[in-house]
DNA sequence: TGTACATCAGTGAACGCGCGTTCACTGATGTAC
DNA sequence: TGTACATCAGTGAACGCGCGTTCACTGATGTAC
């Protein structure tokens, strides 16, 4: 406590003095953002009040407007957060997934869902708020989610152009598949943040079926059903 | 309005004198939670209040305590009602599926797709109560609306059993197909709800090729990946 | 059918409470010289 | 380095408001005779 915390280590209640007037309002803004994020844990944004929040973080009401307009500016940045959250994952998940002259085997499915769950360890909150937020009572939100699920599926489908048959495949169809494992994969995290740490292994195995099986589909699928 | 409402007439707003002092708490109980479905449509369960509901029902809120203990026994009428929205679906869902000794085919699901469309203008406000509190902020309502979506993919496992190839999987396999089968059509239930009318078109054709491509899988399946 | 009494769905006033937001303030940090 | 002043993150009191819940009530409906 008489020192500075040793060098590299990272503790999450390192106690240290703000080296500045910046510094430590930073600090205050990180605790607000951190404080709602608990709270959303098991609430609704719509739900959440003001007082509430600065309580969590320790601060008095007052102190928020040094930071926030309000909880709906609050609300958004939470949201940027998350989307900076999703898209690190994204960039693992495609790099990890490896898309080329192959098929989608069953590598590239183990590996993209290890790259999701070790995000969602990661970032269970932010992963959290995006799911009870995607069909939940905040308009701006609902819409805010749905635009940014809606670009990570063209970009897949863009990334599925170069696998063999899929390649051939009209960009709808494209589209159609990509949005699958999108979603497959989304309802896993929503799945696996609702259930108990007991649960994860079975939804992890069975949505690594699903995907497979959506896979296998693949060189037989015809766009326009027999008549 | 001097006589009563012509017989067979039914109106939504049809004025006529209630027959009875239970009829006429019946009315009002009816009106309660139609009052609060309708503010549900756009908020969350967790962020309603018992005076705005009775203020859109138009009563006043000691009158609330006549039918509910409180907000929390409102909510759960609600998933009751909802669920039987949900129940009368699923069961004309499974009839009009006509599963046997068939492949899942395009008219299968075609006819599927048209029950759930049908029961979903008919349950609007119960529909969407599922979708936005599936994930929500209150842990009861997250349990009662899993365990019956449980139920309902397990009663479809169970119709697959006739299904030629899928009648010879196993049954964590079976379950595996009905849960990616359920959870396809309830996300298009969700997007649908929270889209434009101009939505619908595109969701329902995309879902009903997921569909497809789900059940093109099915003949070359192996629960097993090779290697 | 008529009368006298019981029931009870819905009312309106009142309560204490937490809410969001304002305001003038305090005192540590930052800056100019 | 030391001093005098400016900045500004966080405070605490205060406000008016909507909340859930209580209570004694009213008056229409129901029932017994």
């Amino acid at each position: 406590m008489s020192r500075r915390t040793a060098v590299g280590v990272k503790t999450r209640s390192a106690v240290r003095r703000p080296a500045s007037r910046s510094e430590s309002k930073e600090l205050t803004r990180r605790s607000l953002l951190h404080a709602a994020l608990t709270l959303l844990s098991e609430r609704a944004f719509d739900s959440l009040s003001l007082r509430e929040v600065t309580r969590e973080a320790g601060v008095s009401p007052t102190a928020f407007y040094r930071h926030f307009d309000g909880m709906e500016e609050l609300g958004q940045v939470l949201v940027e957060e998350s989307f900076g959250s999703l898209r690190s994952m994204v960039r693992d998940a495609r790099a990890e997934a490896g898309l080329g002259d192959d098929a989608i085997g069953e590598d590239a499915i183990r590996r993209t869902l290890a790259v999701v769950l070790a995000h969602l360890h990661d970032h269970t909150a932010h992963f959290r708020f995006i799911a009870r937020e995607r069909y939940g009572g905040v308009h701006r939100l609902r819409r805010a989610i749905h635009r940014e699920l809606q670009l990570f599926a063209e970009e897949l489908a863009v990334d599925l152009a170069v696998v063999p048959i899929v390649g051939q495949w009209s960009a709808d169809d494209r589209r159609m598949l990509s949005g699958l494992l999108v979603e497959t994969m989304v309802h896993m995290v929503a799945e696996l943040l609702d259930a108990g740490a007991d649960g994860e292994e079975g939804i992890t195995r069975q949505t690594e079926k699903r995907m497979r099986l959506i896979t296998t589909g693949v060189p037989s699928w015809r766009s326009v059903g027999p008549g």
